[in-house]
DNA sequence: CACCCGAATCAACAGGGTGTCGAAGAATTC
DNA sequence: GAATTCTTCGACACCCTGTTGATTCGGGTG
């Protein structure tokens, strides 16, 4: 997944390539993608409109860089989180919730880009599916242990149940974090997809 | 809500008006709305570029007025549901369900532009935003009515339940009938919606 | 230290989409 | 059949995207 675009690595590309990125987190925060042009880009990162096509091949090629960083520290949390559902069920589960709620948090507007950006463009959508793969194979994985040890009981197929559940978790902290209406309040996100999310599982 | 962007009431207008409808329904099918020209909608209903601003203003106000129809059928079909969550709570809630997988499913290309454009356009965001706030109002009054007679316990925050459940639904049918990866099987939502409401709400 | 070569940059162009005129055409009314 | 109103379209101005060929810049090399 690295090395996207660039054709050579000097030193003031790489800070280039760099101020781009940052430029287009900055501006995503009060604008949408589509409404910030590649000038825009460019010119916050110093550079001419053509320039910018020397390290990015469009938009989409920045918000893939920047959402690929985004899922790269998702990650990175989740497997140094503790595994210990069988001591204490809901605060294993509200632990790895919490590192989504907090990395969307922390980076909400690259979230929201990339969640309206999939829907038209095939490498989003490839990236983010993977990575929503890998999140609902761990879910998977962590439910049919449960049920296993007995803890909690058979029911609906599991991997269909954590797909949902991740689904779940997607659109509640993108309505939550980008001020929809209606949206559960940030401050409670966590507590009411716990409570989902333990209640499905467990009974 | 009536009365989009039209001047006048003229019998060949109307129709003129309803192929344009038709039209972007059908092109919504298999391309997403800025894949879909204004000239491609025009020449659908059988007139020049310019002929469609007469009838409407822009894109987003053809996909406005087909989610106005959209949203109605929803509304109408649920408020005629029995209400009867005291005999089989799961099975009432199951009806209620049905509908929107239903709907959903019948006009997906529209639900599926709906949701792409709430993100750019505010008005597209209004009205579907006021769609779900009368949906969420409608579940949390049952769900807090079902913990007055006692069959479901006091918990988590009745409104922020139903927004979140609210959401579930949303995200989860979007994704089925979209062939996201990963999503449940059209065929299977259904069920595992009913599930985690069910459990979400009495246990 | 002059030269060269490739990295980096930009002015200018082509293409495509949007929204807006004012004028031309069709229908209705008197 | 003239006047009025409704409806349509050709042509224009504008904005954004992506590309290309010429130009500048700077460090390694003889």
């Amino acid at each position: 997944m690295p090395q996207r675009s660039r054709r050579t690595a000097r030193l003031s590309g790489d800070e280039r390539q760099e101020a781009i990125l940052l430029t287009a987190e900055t501006l995503l925060a009060s604008r949408s993608l589509d409404e910030i042009s590649i000038e825009d880009l460019a010119s916050g990162a110093g550079i001419s409109r053509p320039g910018f096509y020397f390290y990015f091949s469009s938009k989409d090629d920045v918000l893939l860089a920047l959402l690929d960083r985004v899922i790269g520290e998702v990650q990175q949390r989740v497997v140094t989180l503790p595994r210990d559902f069988d001591a204490d069920p809901e605060a294993a589960w509200r632990r790895v919730i919490g590192v989504f709620v907090e990395v969307f948090a922390a980076h909400r507007a690259v979230s929201a880009a990339a969640i309206g950006a999939r829907l038209r463009n095939a490498e989003v959508e490839a990236l983010w599916s993977g990575a929503m793969q890998t999140w609902v194979g761990y879910a998977t994985d962590v439910i049919v242990a449960e049920r296993a040890r007995g803890a909690a009981p058979a029911g609906t197929d599991a991997r269909a149940l954590a797909i949902a559940l991740n689904l779940l978790n997607e659109r509640v902290l993108f309505a939550a974090f980008n001020g929809e209406t209606p949206a559960v309040a940030p401050s409670q996100a966590l507590d009411v997809l716990t409570g989902i999310w333990v209640r499905s599982i467990y009974s």
